[in-house]
DNA sequence: CGCGACCGGTAGCATAGGCTACATTCCAGT
DNA sequence: ACTGGAATGTAGCCTATGCTACCGGTCGCG
């Protein structure tokens, strides 16, 4: 039961309008949202860098997120904790089929934003930072419209 | 110091192609941009509850952001902390002016993105969620190109 | 075929956001 | 005035992401 937002009147002192704020209750999700994004940052670098590597390593991926190893290495126990990767102590790491679908759904949305931010006109190198940011928070909907932009 | 990325090399197994990742560090900035988004998010919807009912409360930001009480009292004491907010213990909340102007940037931010999406045709309720996620990633340059489109 | 260097793992700490349960304050309406 | 219940605040716990230091493993190369 997700608790409903409660009535919110009995105004002490000022509040002209009280007006009911179901406008609201859109933010939340936030906390699960961060962790899902990290996700997805991680499954598609370790894609990325088995195409590019042949195999993905903690170093590498500590390199290409910005990160420390250490985070790697405890993030990535997440990820299997999860069912996205696999992690092998001193080997190299792999995607599970649902790390590989979430990568490729990633990589694709990646790709789409960018292209989409170039299309409108952006500077490469904005449009490579805003579309890093910007992916994880495109719905199917927006982002089949930023497809047909860019055909278009 | 940064801490250059470290050379990469030294393949153990596999490895074909070594090739250095400079392409890395651009998701670094990763937690403290959580923080920022989430400051955004509080001013933004300071700002809206004073304009709405005159005063904003703790209850009322807990209903509009999708959390709890408690978690508002908590960051509201980090933006204290960071001078954006004033809190009085029992009383309304209210902007700095350094808040002031984080919420009037969110607003106008939020504002454009959510008009650039209707205008790229999606619905309400779909540009309505992807502003909200969206917003906090969007360069200068980007909302500039966004405006000129809405305004074309 | 041993060993040093680099890679990966562990310990331990910090911040931030979330929560429930419980304590406190305040004010509207008797 | 009093007082009951809503609004706030506090205590204490959890998870997640970060980090630095330090320890343990592997393997390429001499």
């Amino acid at each position: 039961m997700p608790k409903p937002p409660r009535s919110t009147s009995r105004a002490r002192k000022p509040v002209p309008a009280p007006a009911p704020q179901e406008q609201a209750a859109r933010h939340n999700t936030t906390r699960a949202a961060h962790a899902a994004e990290i996700a997805e940052d991680y499954a598609e670098t370790i894609a990325d860098l088995i195409l590019r590597d042949g195999s993905a390593r903690v170093t590498g991926l500590a390199a290409c997120l910005g990160v420390s190893h250490v985070t790697v290495v405890r993030t990535l126990a997440r990820l299997a904790r999860e069912g996205l990767v696999v992690v092998r102590p001193y080997r190299e790491v792999t995607l599970t089929p649902k790390g590989r679908a979430m990568a490729g759904r990633a990589k694709h949305r990646h790709e789409v934003v960018l292209k989409f931010l170039k299309a409108l006109g952006i500077s490469p190198a904005a449009a490579e930072a805003d579309a890093e940011g910007i992916e994880h928070h495109v719905s199917a909907e927006t982002l089949r419209a930023m497809e047909r932009f860019v055909v278009a």
